[in-house]
RNA sequence: GCGAAAGUGGCGGAACCGGUAGACGCGCCAGCCUUAGGAGCUGGUGGCCUGAGGGCCGUGGGGGUUCGAGUCCCCCCUUUCGCACCA
C-alpha cells in the first residue's frame, strides 16, 4: 500500500466511511481468536456437513474459479448456520497426483519441499476470502496420517476381493520409457518428446466397481443430485440391455457342425454381446478385436503373417488415436470360419480395430444391414449383406420382402425403435422386432447358445500408478506365499524421499530402484519378498476425503463411528460438474463398498449434490494455455473480499457459471458503500432520536419481500438473484434522500451476511449486536400478509394486447374489474363497434377482453 | 455420431405456475453537487413511428396450441460442454 492510499484510508476512517481493509483485518482476527468457524463437533445439536470439493493445490495458487466455486458453497453454509444449524464446512488438499509431479518435475523441485509451499501459499490465499473454514480439521492427502487410511482402504478391497490383479493395456512412450496417461498423448505422440505412442500391457491394481454398476445406477433414481450430474453419470455407466450369444467355430476337418446340443459348445464358442438380437438372422460374418484371446486359435495357417502384421499394426496405436470415429474401416480375415446359431450357415471370421477389447467380450455379430459401422465395413471388403428388419406396413407385415433396399438412409436400415418388423428370419418373419429378439433368445436359449444380458460400458478403476507421487499401494508379492498385504500394524507404508523420482524405468515406477523400499521379509513366511512399487490413483485420495474431517484428531482409525454417525452422510456437497462422472463415482462407490464391509452406515455420501456452472472470462475458458487465467489476490487487495465475493455471485446464475469482467465488478462495489452509508446514518438518527423506531409502511412491503425472495433463493443458490434482491431493498430504503430507520436496517446486515461476512460483522456490531453475526443473529421472517398491498393495478388486454392498467382492491371481483377497465379511455377505444364475446379474468393479476 | 445445457436490450442477466418481457447491475445520455475518491446524487435508457392521446414491432428462425406463449408442442439453425467405432 503506497502512502497516498494509506493518507486516504485514514481520512476516509476519519470520516467514517466503508475501508474494507480495514473491516476485513480486524473480524478476521476476530473470528480466529475467538473460533468462530469452529463447531463443537461432538455435542452439535443440528448438525450440517458443508462440504466443497477440495482443490489440488496448484504453485500458481488459487484461482478466480476456485474461489467462485468456495463462496457459493460458504454463502449457503454461513446460510444454514444462521438459520441456526452447527455448520462443519471443512477444508483441505488433494495434493497427490501425477499433476503435481509433473510441475515438480518441470520446475526441478523436490514435491515433498514443493508441495508445503503450495499449501502454505493457498491457505494464506484462502483465509482473506471470508469463507467459515475449520482450520482446525484440514486434511492433506500426502500426508502419512492421511494416506496411512487410504493403504487402509485398499487393504479392506482386497480382503474382500474387490481389488485384483490384471493386465491391461497402456499408452506407452517406447522413447521415454514410461507410461502415459491419456491426457499425456497428443495427437497419437508423447507431449514430451514428440514420439509416437504405443500400446502396452501391463499388470495392474484393478478395484471391480464394475460388480456395483447396478446398484451405482439404480441408486441415481433416488439421490438429491443436479439432474445434469445423476445424466452424466447414467450415460457413463451405459447399461445396455440385450443378449450374449455363442457361436460355434468351425473346426477344420470337424464336417463343419458345432452345433450340437449343451453348454459344452460354449467352450468352443465365441460369445458376443449385441443390444440387437432380434437381426441375428442379419449376422453375415463376425468381428473379433485384434487382441481377443482367440483369434490365435481361428487362424488359419495361410493367413498368419497378415493376421499378426494387422495386429502389430494396431498395437503400435495409442489408444486414443484408435478410438477416432472418422477413420475408414480396417480389418483381415483370418481364414477362419463360425456358425451362425439361427441360420446355421458358415460366416467368416474377421479382426478389426473398430471392435474393442475392453467393450462387451470383445467380439460382434457383424449385422451390416442394420449397423453404420458394419455396413462400412461390409462394402469396403464385399461381404455379404442382408436385411431382416424393415419398417412395417401395418398389421404385423413388412414391406415388399423381395426388394428390400440396403444400407444406411434405406427402409431397412432402421433405428430399433417402433414400427419394424422381422424378415428373412425363418418362423420369426413377421414378428415386431424387440418381441422377436426376445423370441430368437428364447429360442437359442433351450440349446445354451443364447441368454438374456445386461452390458456395462463402466470398466474396473485401475488405480494402479508406475509414477512416484502418491500412497504406495499396500502389497508385498512373496515367492511362496504369493500376494500377501502388508499387515494393518504396518501401515503406512511411507512413501520415501527419492531423490530421482522421473518415471523412466520400464513400466515401473521410481520405487522399483530403491531397493531399500522394495526388499521386505514376507509378513506371513518371513521368507524374502518384494514389495508392490506401485502407487495408487489420486482418485482414490480423494474418494473418501469427506469421511475424514471429523475425525481428523484419531489416529488409530479413519474415521470415528460416533463422529460419522453425527456428521455423515454430508448434508451439502457443492462443486464443478467436471467430476461428475470420476471423482463423484469413485465416492460412492467407495462408500458403498464399505457401507457393504460394516463400516459405514449408510451407502451414499452425500445427501445432496449441486454443480456450480463454469467462469468464464470474455467468453472463453480460463486456462494457462489462453493466457486469461484470473489470479483473486489484486482484486481483493483492490476491493475486499466482501465486494469481490459480492461480484462474482452477481454476476451470472450460480448453477449455470458466468462470465468475468472487471468492469463490473463497480455494481457490487456501489452497493456495499450504500450499505454502509444507510447502516451508519440510521445509526446516527438512532443516536440523534430521528427515526428509531417503526418500519415506514411503505417500505414493510419492501421488506417483506425481500425477505422471501433471499430467503427462497439462498434455498436453492440463486444467488445472483438474491443479491439483486437486497440492492432493491436498499434502493427502497434510500429513495427520494430518505433515512432509513435502525429496524429497516437490521435485517438487511443479516441477510447481506452469508455474501459478504466481514462488512455485516461490522454493521452488525454498529447497530447494537453481540458479534459475532454468525453465532447471535437470527435470520429473519417474513408475513406473507405484508406482502401485498391492499390495491393492486390490473393489467388490461384487449384480445391480448394490453390497453391500460386499472388500480383495484385486492380481491376485486370480475365484474368490478370488467366495469372499471371499459371506464378507460383506451380501453373504450379499442371495444368500441365490437362485442365483447369472452372476459377472462385472472384475480389480481390480469382482464382480458375478447372481442370481434 | 450420441448425450446434456443454452440462445432475451449496447453488455451480464431477471421473469419459479402460460398472465404487464427486460427485475437487479454494468455501460451510455442529461442535470445537479463536488475537487480526489468508492466520487456522489437525481432522472432517462429495447427498436421504429407519433399530432404526445398513443400506435406498431420485439425473447435464434419457421409453424402450431391458447383469450393470452420467452415459457407448452412440432420442425430447423447456432453455441457451449461431456462422451465418443459402446456392438
Amino acid at each position: 500500500m503506497d502512502s497516498e492510499a494509506k493518507r486516504m484510508g485514514k481520512v476516509a476512517a476519519e470520516r467514517d466511511d466503508y475501508v474494507p481493509e480495514r473491516v476485513e483485518a480486524r473480524w478476521r482476527s476476530f473470528w480466529e481468536e475467538e473460533r468462530t468457524n469452529e463447531v463443537d463437533l461432538d455435542a452439535a445439536e443440528r448438525p450440517f456437513f458443508n462440504l466443497m470439493m477440495y482443490p489440488y493445490p496448484s504453485a500458481e495458487g488459487l484461482h478466480v474459479g476456485n474461489l467462485y466455486a468456495f463462496t457459493g458453497a460458504d454463502i449457503h453454509g454461513r446460510y444454514r448456520r444462521l438459520l441456526g444449524e452447527d455448520v462443519f464446512e471443512p477444508i483441505g488438499f488433494d495434493a497427490f497426483g501425477i499433476h503435481s509431479e509433473n510441475h515438480a518435475l518441470q520446475v526441478g523441485v523436490h514435491p515433498m519441499e514443493l508441495i508445503p509451499r503450495n499449501v502454505a501459499n493457498f491457505e494464506r490465499q484462502l483465509r482473506r476470502a471470508g469463507l467459515m473454514y475449520d482450520w482446525t480439521r484440514t486434511v492433506d492427502t500426502t500426508d502419512p496420517d492421511y494416506y496411512r487410511w487410504t493403504q487402509w482402504i485398499f487393504l479392506k478391497l482386497f480382503e474382500a476381493g474387490l481389488a485384483e490383479k490384471k493386465e491391461a493395456p497402456v499408452n506407452w512412450c517406447p522413447s521415454c520409457k514410461t507410461v502415459l496417461a491419456n491426457e499425456q498423448v497428443i495427437a497419437g505422440r508423447c507431449e514430451r518428446c514428440r514420439t509416437p505412442v504405443g500400446q502396452r500391457m501391463l499388470s495392474q491394481w484393478f478395484f471391480r466397481i464394475t460388480e456395483y454398476a447396478g446398484r451405482l445406477l439404480d441408486n441415481l433414481e433416488w439421490i438429491d443430485w443436479s439432474r445434469t450430474t445423476k445424466t452424466a453419470q447414467r450415460n457413463w455407466i451405459g447399461r445396455s440391455e440385450g443378449a450374449r450369444l455363442w457361436f460355434p467355430f468351425v473346426i477344420v476337418g470337424d464336417g463343419g457342425s458345432g452345433l450340437a446340443d449343451g453348454s459344452a459348445v460354449r467352450a468352443r464358442a465365441i460369445e458376443v454381446f449385441t443390444t440387437r438380437p432380434d437381426t441375428l438372422f442379419g449376422a453375415t460374418f463376425l468381428v473379433l478385436s485384434p487382441e481377443h484371446p482367440v483369434v490365435d486359435e481361428v487362424t488359419m495357417p495361410d493367413r498368419l503373417e497378415e493376421v499378426a502384421a494387422y495386429q502389430a499394426a494396431t498395437a503400435g496405436q495409442d489408444l486414443m488415436e484408435r478410438r477416432k470415429v472418422d477413420r475408414a474401416k480396417t480389418g483381415v480375415f483370418t481364414g477362419g470360419h463360425a456358425v451362425n446359431p439361427a441360420t446355421g450357415e458358415e460366416i467368416q471370421i474377421w479382426i478389426a480395430d473398430y471392435v474393442l477389447m475392453d467393450y462387451g467380450t470383445g467380439a460382434i455379430m457383424s449385422v451390416p444391414a442394420h449397423d453404420q459401422r458394419d455396413f462400412e465395413f461390409a462394402t469396403r471388403f464385399g461381404l455379404p449383406i442382408r436385411a431382416v428388419v424393415a419398417v412395417s406396413a401395418g398389421e404385423g407385415e413388412a414391406k415388399d420382402l423381395a426388394d428390400v433396399p440396403l444400407g444406411p438412409g434405406s427402409s431397412a436400415f432402421v433405428e430399433h425403435t417402433t414400427d419394424e418388423v422381422l424378415i428373412n428370419s425363418g418362423r420369426f418373419s413377421g414378428m415386431p422386432a424387440d418381441d422377436g429378439g426376445l423370441a430368437i433368445v428364447e429360442w437359442l436359449a433351450e440349446r445354451s447358445l443364447a441368454e438374456p444380458a445386461i452390458n456395462y460400458r463402466l470398466h474396473d478403476w485401475c488405480i494402479s500408478r508406475q509414477r512416484y507421487w502418491g500412497p504406495p499401494i499396500p502389497i508385498i508379492y512373496c515367492e511362496s506365499c504369493g500376494t500377501v498385504p502388508v499387515p494393518e500394524d504396518d501401515l503406512p507404508v511411507r512413501l520415501p524421499y527419492l531423490e530421482d523420482f522421473r518415471p523412466e524405468a520400464a513400466g515401473v515406477s521410481p520405487l522399483a530402484r530403491v531397493e531399500e523400499f522394495y526388499r521386505v521379509e514376507c509378513p506371513e513366511c518371513g521368507g524374502e519378498a518384494r514389495r508392490e512399487t506401485d502407487v495408487s490413483d489420486t482418485f482414490l485420495d480423494s474418494a473418501w476425503y469427506f469421511l475424514r474431517y471429523p475425525s481428523t484428531e484419531f489416529d488409530d482409525r479413519p474415521f470415528d463411528e460416533a463422529r460419522t454417525r453425527r456428521w455423515l452422510p454430508v448434508d451439502s456437497y457443492i462443486g464443478g460438474e467436471e467430476h461428475s462422472v470420476l471423482h463423484l463415482l469413485y465416492s460412492r462407490f467407495i462408500v458403498m463398498a464399505l457401507h457393504d464391509l460394516g463400516y459405514l452406515e449408510f451407502e451414499e455420501p452425500y445427501r445432496r449434490f449441486r454443480k456450480h456452472g463454469l467462469l468464464v472470462k470474455d467468453g472463453a475458458k480460463i486456462s494457462k494455455s489462453r493466457g486469461n487465467v484470473v489470479i483473486p489476490d489484486a482484486y481483493i487487495d483492490r476491493y475486499g473480499a466482501d465486494t469481490f465475493r459480492t461480484y462474482l455471485m452477481f454476476l451470472g446464475p450460480y448453477q449455470e457459471g458466468g462470465d468475468f469482467r472487471d468492469r463490473g465488478i463497480a455494481g457490487p462495489e456501489r452497493f456495499l458503500y450504500r450499505v454502509w452509508d444507510s447502516v451508519v446514518a440510521a445509526v446516527a438518527a438512532s443516536a440523534g432520536g430521528r427515526g428509531c423506531g417503526e418500519i415506514e409502511p411503505e417500505l414493510e412491503r419492501a421488506l417483506h419481500r425481500a425477505i422471501k425472495k433471499v430467503t427462497e433463493d439462498l434455498e436453492r443458490l440463486s444467488y445472483n438473484t438474491a443479491i439483486a434482491a437486497l440492492m432493491d431493498y436498499v434502493n427502497a430504503l434510500r429513495s427520494e434522500g430518505r433515512t432509513p430507520s435502525l429496524p429497516e436496517v437490521r435485517p438487511l446486515v443479516i441477510m447481506l451476511a452469508p455474501v459478504a461476512p466481514h462488512i455485516a460483522e461490522e454493521l452488525w456490531e454498529r447497530i447494537g449486536g453481540e458479534p459475532s453475526i454468525f453465532d447471535h443473529a437470527t435470520w429473519p421472517t417474513y408475513d406473507p400478509a405484508k406482502l401485498e398491498e391492499d390495491k393492486v393495478d390490473i393489467p388490461v388486454q384487449v384480445n391480448g394486447k394490453l390497453r391500460a392498467t386499472v388500480r383495484v382492491a385486492r380481491g376485486a371481483s370480475r365484474e368490478a374489474v370488467e366495469e372499471l377497465a371499459l371506464r378507460d379511455e383506451n380501453v373504450r377505444r379499442h371495444v368500441e363497434g365490437a362485442t365483447i364475446r369472452k372476459v377472462v379474468h385472472v384475480p389480481d393479476r390480469l382482464i382480458n377482453l375478447v372481442v370481434g
